[in-house]
DNA sequence: ACCGTCAAGTGGCAGG
DNA sequence: CCTGCCACTTGACGGT
C-alpha cells in the first residue's frame, strides 16, 4: 500500500483501515510537482545563463563557493533551487531506493551535473520529508481514534449509568392474575434463586426502567462480547 | 511583512 | 578514526 501525494511523496504507514491516499495537504509550490501550476523557475538555473561553456557543478560549486566567500562576506552563496529535470530525475530514482550507494550517488551527480554532496543532501531531506509527512498522517489517524473511542467511552458510561439505577430501584413486580404491580409487602424472596416473587403464583419481574430489552437486574446475562 | 518550502550547514551517534 | 545518516537549524526565495 503505497501513495504519491500531490507533492510527489510516497507515503505509506501501517496504519488499518486509514487510506494514504488523502494526504493532500502539501502545501505551496514544489518544483516536485508535475506540471503544476508553478511555473515559477521554469528555466534552468544551473544552466549557463547564455550559451557559455558549462558549468560542471552549477550553483554552490567548490569554485563558485570560494568565489562568494572571496566577495560577499560570510554570506551564503544563492540558494540553490534544482531545475525541473533535476528533481524528477532525482524523484525517479528516490521511488526505487530511498538511499544510495557511493557508486550510484556518484553517477546521478554526473548524470545530474551536480555534486555528490548535492545528491546526498536531496536524498536526506527527502527522506526527511517523507517522514514528516508519515508523521502527520499517523497524527491524523491517532486523533480520529481518540475521538472516537473518546465517544464510545461516552456511551459507555451512560450505558454503566443505566445499568447502576436500574439496580437501585427496587422492582416491579406484577400480579399474575390482575397484571398490576403488587405492594412490597405482597412480595418474599425465593430463598433457592433468591428472587423476588409474589407472595402466590410464578415471578413475573419487569425492570423498572422501560427497557424491556436490557438484562435483567437479577440473573444477569454473562457480558456478551460487544464488551 | 509574513509564511511555507527547500537546499544546505552543523553536531551527534552508530556501525565498521 | 572514518563514514554515513539523522535531527535540528539556517538562510534564500517565492507566493500571498
Amino acid at each position: 500500500m503505497g501513495a504519491t501525494s500531490p507533492s510527489g511523496l510516497e507515503l505509506t504507514m501501517a496504519v488499518p483501515g486509514l487510506s494514504s491516499s488523502s494526504g493532500s495537504e502539501g502545501a505551496g509550490c514544489n518544483n516536485n510537482n508535475r506540471g503544476g501550476g508553478c511555473n515559477m523557475r521554469d528555466l534552468d538555473i544551473n544552466q549557463p545563463a547564455s550559451g557559455g561553456e558549462e558549468e560542471e557543478f552549477p550553483m554552490g560549486s567548490v569554485e563558485e563557493d570560494e568565489e562568494e566567500r572571496g566577495v560577499g562576506g560570510p554570506h551564503r552563496p544563492k540558494k540553490l533551487r534544482l531545475s525541473k529535470e533535476q528533481s524528477r530525475l532525482l524523484e525517479e530514482s528516490f521511488r526505487l531506493n530511498h538511499t544510495l550507494t557511493p557508486k550510484q550517488k556518484e553517477a546521478l551527480a554526473i548524470k545530474l551535473k551536480l555534486r555528490p554532496r548535492q545528491v546526498e543532501v536531496w536524498f536526506q531531506n527527502r527522506r526527511a520529508r517523507t517522514k514528516l509527512k508519515q508523521t502527520e498522517m499517523e497524527c491524523e489517524y491517532l486523533k480520529r481514534c481518540f475521538g472516537s473511542l473518546t465517544e464510545e467511552n461516552r456511551r459507555l458510561q451512560r450505558e454503566v449509568e443505566e445499568l447502576r439505577a436500574m439496580r437501585v430501584a427496587p422492582p416491579t413486580v406484577l400480579s399474575p392474575h390482575t397484571r398490576q404491580p403488587l405492594p412490597a409487602s405482597a412480595l418474599t424472596m425465593c430463598p433457592r434463586c433468591e428472587r423476588i416473587t409474589a407472595a402466590t403464583g410464578p415471578p413475573t419481574v419487569r425492570p423498572p426502567s422501560s427497557a424491556a430489552a436490557a438484562p435483567s437486574p437479577f440473573h444477569p446475562r454473562r457480558p456478551s462480547a460487544a464488551f
